[in-house]
DNA sequence: GCCAACGTTGGC
DNA sequence: GCCAACGTTGGC
């Protein structure tokens, strides 16, 4: 079972969102790297990683898993929508995406500070590599430990 | 196919 | 709000 870190900004979707509405489609996703792992790689019953960005404190908040398997994201065909996308052919849809359900959130948000603080555990962490804007990555089993274990001794 | 211009992400 | 580090677009 492989493990992922999904980013959302807290002020369009938070962990308490996802805790409230207990499962939500991923929609808005318009990078292709982002989408292969949605795509390609995600199984029902992946762990996910759920991640604060843009916000006073980032970090990762709480867990969820992914609840669906792939399919096309509703909101690129959408011209109301945020993310429509007009070049995207309805029969070969360019934009797919999964469901994520609640888990669990953390009592506190294991910063991305504490993250960096142990880069040196974690390894070559998608997260913190330099330069990296992905909004889902992947993350590892001994990278999933790792920071599990950081959240019992920040708790 | 190159690459300049532009748009976006996201920490700070 | 700034800006580095991207990714994408489109003229040529």
């Amino acid at each position: 079972m492989a493990s992922w870190l999904m980013k959302s900004e807290p002020e369009e979707f938070s962990i308490d969102d996802l805790k409230r509405v207990k499962r939500e489609p991923w929609t808005g996703v318009r990078n292709y790297q982002a989408r292969n792992f949605m795509r390609d790689d995600m199984k029902v019953g992946d762990t996910v990683l759920f991640y604060h960005s843009n916000c006073d404190e980032p970090g990762v908040v709480g867990l969820a898993r992914v609840a669906s398997k792939p399919y096309d994201d509703p909101t690129q065909f959408n011209p109301e929508s945020h993310y429509y996308d007009p070049k995207s052919d309805p029969d070969n849809a360019r934009w797919q995406m999964v469901d994520i359900a609640y888990k669990r959130r953390f009592k506190r948000t294991l910063s991305l500070q504490t993250l960096k603080a142990n880069a040196g555990a974690l390894g070559d962490f998608a997260l913190t590599r330099r330069g990296n804007r992905l909004s889902v990555l992947p993350v590892s089993a001994e990278q999933l430990a790792t920071i599990l274990e950081l959240e019992k001794q920040t708790d």
